[in-house]
DNA sequence: AACCAGGACTCTG
DNA sequence: CAGAGTCCTGGT
């Protein structure tokens, strides 16, 4: 079916938010796993026009899967009405036909995003990506060839590095977190999937006020403010969050601050204040539009 | 082959 | 409480 809500597929795909890694895609075709209520279903989208094309399969209902779909692509988001925005702005006019279709790409597993995002930090997306597909092939469940990403208790239970898998077993090396290439956050996934397993439910973070929820999460070993924002807008829908890295600090001292070197927290500061309930897209667009436009390769 | 990029954390002054 | 150093891995 045509969900009737323009997007760029690929480009939504490719765009490096820590929600997950892309999905799987042959001949147009972007594929993977998705639990609604306890029940798998495999979802397919395409590129059909401006507009997604979407089937599933599995156990639930076409409500079910629809709300689905339009959550994790963000299509209830009016893309049209920010592009008025933007176009608005001076100092954002050009971004608009740099990004044209991109979304949110949000989280179809909460503690999916919550240990991509840990796993993001100070790393790049090519990596970082490659990881959390190891970590879902090695010990999430297999359905038709899809793998889900493993729940919080399983990960528990996942050793640390060769040492301690060896201690424990007379298996091959590779069976343990390191293995996937996440070299020390290894400990700081650990200690994140023990905190959502024993202390707290990580839906709970969803049901906080924006500024409760951030200070929440950052309590979490692995997650500062760049990734605590990151688990907020991809893993919660919080829009108000304005992911700050490097980069953005760059794009916005280039935009906004004649070229001043800023600090990153008053970074997020700025574009909380400046872009309200826009901040997550716009941070989105930054980046992307410094990318595609060349201001990326200006600003190193 | 030495060096760098990328956030969070820890230690120092 | 700011600033510096360290962590791991893949890329040059």
């Amino acid at each position: 079916m045509i969900i009737d809500s323009p997007i760029d597929l690929e480009l939504t795909q490719i765009s490096g938010q820590t929600s997950q890694p892309p999905w799987i895609c042959e001949n147009g075709v972007y594929s993977d796993l998705v639990c609604i209520d306890g029940e798998y279903s495999i979802f397919n989208v395409s590129q059909n026009g401006k507009y997604l094309d979407f089937n599933y399969s599995g156990n639930i209902t076409q409500n079910q899967a629809i709300e689905n779909v339009k959550k994790i692509y963000d299509l209830d988001f009016d893309l049209l009405k920010f592009y008025d925005y933007l176009d608005n702005q001076a100092e954002l006019s050009e971004m608009s036909k740099f990004c044209k279709g991109l979304r949110l790409f949000q989280a179809k597993d909460s503690f999916e995003c919550l240990i991509s995002s840990i796993c993001s930090a100070n790393n790049s997306i090519k990596r970082w990506t490659k990881s959390i597909s190891d970590m879902k092939f090695k010990w999430g469940r297999n359905f038709n060839n899809f793998y889900s990403f493993p729940d919080c208790e399983t990960f528990n239970d996942i050793f640390l590095d060769e040492e301690e898998e060896h201690l424990k077993t007379n298996a091959m090396k590779d069976n343990n977190l390191k293995a996937c290439g996440v070299g020390y956050r290894a400990l700081y996934m650990r200690k994140a999937s023990e905190i959502f397993s024993l202390e707290m439910d990580l839906s709970d973070i969803g049901k906080m006020s924006y500024d409760e929820a951030f200070e929440t999460i950052l309590k979490v070993p692995g997650v500062g403010p760049k990734v605590a924002d990151c688990i907020l807008l991809y893993g919660f829908g919080f829009r108000e969050a304005f992911p700050s890295d490097v980069w953005i600090k760059r794009i916005v001292s280039y935009l906004y601050f004649d070229g001043k070197d800023i600090k990153v927290e008053k970074v997020r500061e700025f574009g909380m204040e400046e872009f309200g309930d826009y901040a997550g897209y716009v941070q989105l667009y930054m980046f992307h539009y410094a990318r595609k436009s060349g201001l990326m390769n200006k600003l190193k």
